[in-house]
DNA sequence: AGCAAAATTTGAATCGATCCAAACAAAATG
DNA sequence: CATTTTGTTTGGATCGATTCAAATTTTGCT
């Protein structure tokens, strides 16, 4: 039926209706563009042409260069794609940026990619507007490749020294500091730390040279508040073992084992996020360990799954979505000197700590 | 420091950085795309050139218009763009959509917008290969866009007897049986349905006309799974109340009350969603009845929550996940004609429903 | 050195649009 | 009728790269 122009493989460009028209191709654009300036019986015309011809308007591609905007912020992680939607952490953030993006109208592009090479070269033909980068792990590697871009972007949750970065955050140190001081408060004196990843592809007890070397600020900070506050009421922190695992379940659960392998268990458990705590909770009543009364654990993020389990968790909540929605305008009004948010975090009280036994 | 060529505003372009290193464009071009063919003395010219004026590689905004191929599939739904993060059922589906996106090394865009006007222009601007339609609510206008745009485009969940669109669905007939069945099987005999859209924007019980002159052909299929299945064991299916929710809340709970204020209420109820049963579950529970005791519910979809409920619910199962990932391919790989899939559906038993009281 | 083969480099053409100053036409005004 | 004014249309320039045939340089070999 439709075969009339069929047979020509090649797709119409705006070029073709404009002769097929009999108009020049600036009227032919202006047609689609801005229908108002040109004359009824011309526009009709082109537009019939367009049809006849099953032209699909204006390659976007085009527009595009001229243009210069995309209208659309890229989403960089390290992780797979399917992380934006299976991790807690991450879709509440995803929430929160989509609300900054409905509200100006510009589009979401979801970049990232299991192998290396793969990444590097989804960032740099990303087409979009600037970045806001996932700094879970592998952050360093993906700042600098954002950087080279020469986008403006943000990071997200990342400590970093570097002051040249714009970064979104929270203060670690502070957070992690009401997360002990909670369990001091409510008697603890028996702790053991699981700790998100103090630099890539590693896992297992940390030394206090590992942490002073650190590649992820955000982790060491959490460390440091927690040990500060725990040596405020005369713990010895350095017989507090820290566990590095990878914030997934495997890892978490090496780290168990060994701080359970102890003559003297902890009584209580600071995981430096949600994910570990969860999956600590998961662990500890596998082992017929009761949660709070043998062991208290507190959290750090406030996932909305924190709410929820069983029992549920005492947490360090961060304002995720905020910040999402913060990293979205300060990529899209990007103007100013590089911004640097630090947001404040809040201690909710659950179910999962209570004082020690006995 | 590095203001040297800062003042000049206008970004870098390969040209500049071409003239800077006196050589041709063409040569700048291979520097950064096919590097090995050109002489290493003039590549760490041009390198340098670069780095020196800051040039963040070659725009893929001009490559993009050269290479014709964007490598990124558009997911567009007419809900906004938070829909991809909150929805379970979109979350699986997107879960598969980024695993074969993974495979493939292609990028995803949302695309989707609060009100109309900017829906149709974020369709017609959104720089992707081809479409990925989400047909929830206000599908047919969703899918009539994605197809102006002349790009291959998939719906998802849609059962439209128009032939010539791509689609990936399953067989709602069927499931819709297997759940009715299910249910005159455990004994009962009074029902009520609590349907998805049948037309956009309009909640409250149907009439056989208002279903015979649906939009949403899916929400009709399932009504007529259930229909049929009911009146095999003999019955009167005039007086199954079928109450037509928005696939929300507020619209669910209307239903119940309508359906609950009845002298005779149902023993069972057929959900067309597990977000819907789920509301349902919650609502019976608040009321004080017992599920499956005084009202068994069965839901379709198959979500994760569903498996964790309280209690668990008994669903018609869809590979949602499985379902996206043909969704990729098919776009990708879009060659031959229209390919119209219809995968099986499972039914799913679990503590949701039993059989009726005495 | 002389010549063919191989390795580099060049520059024009192309991708598909938008923009804008100038040209032109039609209508309004003196 | 000449002159503005207003409304349309035109075609060249531009956006930022890639590609490829042709030109040029280098290398290899006798």
């Amino acid at each position: 039926m439709a075969s009339l122009t069929s047979g020509n493989r090649r797709p119409v460009r705006l070029a073709d209706i404009a002769k097929a028209a009999g108009v020049s191709h600036g009227t032919a654009s202006n047609v689609f563009s801005r229908p108002e300036i040109v004359r009824e019986e011309v526009r009709e015309r082109v537009r019939a042409a367009a049809e006849a011809m099953g032209y699909g308007g204006p390659d976007p591609k085009g527009r595009l260069l001229r243009a210069g905007k995309v209208n659309a912020i890229g989403v960089a992680t390290a992780e797979p794609l399917s992380y934006f939607f299976d991790d807690p952490f991450a879709r509440v953030m995803m929430a929160g940026i989509s609300q900054a993006c409905d509200a100006t109208g510009a589009g979401i592009s979801l970049v990232s990619a299991a192998n290396n090479e793969q990444l590097a070269w989804n960032i740099q033909s990303a087409l979009v507007d600037g970045f806001i980068v996932f700094c879970i792990e592998g952050g360093s590697r993906l700042v600098e490749l954002a950087r080279e871009r020469k986008l403006p972007f943000v990071a997200l949750d990342l400590d970093s020294e570097d002051g040249s970065v714009a970064a979104i955050g929270v203060d670690n140190i502070a957070g992690a500091g009401m997360a002990a001081r909670h369990l001091t408060d409510l008697g603890h004196r028996r702790f053991a730390v699981l700790a998100l990843p103090f630099a890539d592809d590693r896992t297992g007890l940390v030394s206090a040279e590992q942490v002073r070397a650190a590649t992820y600020a955000g982790t060491r900070d959490r460390l440091t508040g927690y040990l500060r506050e725990l040596s405020r009421v005369g713990v010895d922190t350095s017989k507090v073992p820290v566990y590095e695992t990878a914030n997934d379940v495997a890892s978490t659960k090496a780290g168990l084992e060994t701080i359970f392998a102890s003559d003297a268990p902890p009584t209580a458990i600071l995981a430096m996020s949600d994910r570990i705590a969860l999956v600590a909770l998961e662990w500890l009543s596998a082992r017929g360990l009761n949660v709070p009364d043998d062991v208290s654990i507190v959290g750090f993020d406030g996932v909305p799954e924190a709410a929820v389990s069983e029992p549920p968790l005492t947490t360090i909540a961060q304002p995720i979505a905020e910040m999402g929605r913060l990293a979205v305008r300060a990529i899209l009004e990007s103007d100013g000197p590089v911004s640097r948010h630090q947001l404040p975090v809040e201690l909710i009280v659950r179910s999962s700590s209570g004082p020690p036994r006995g």
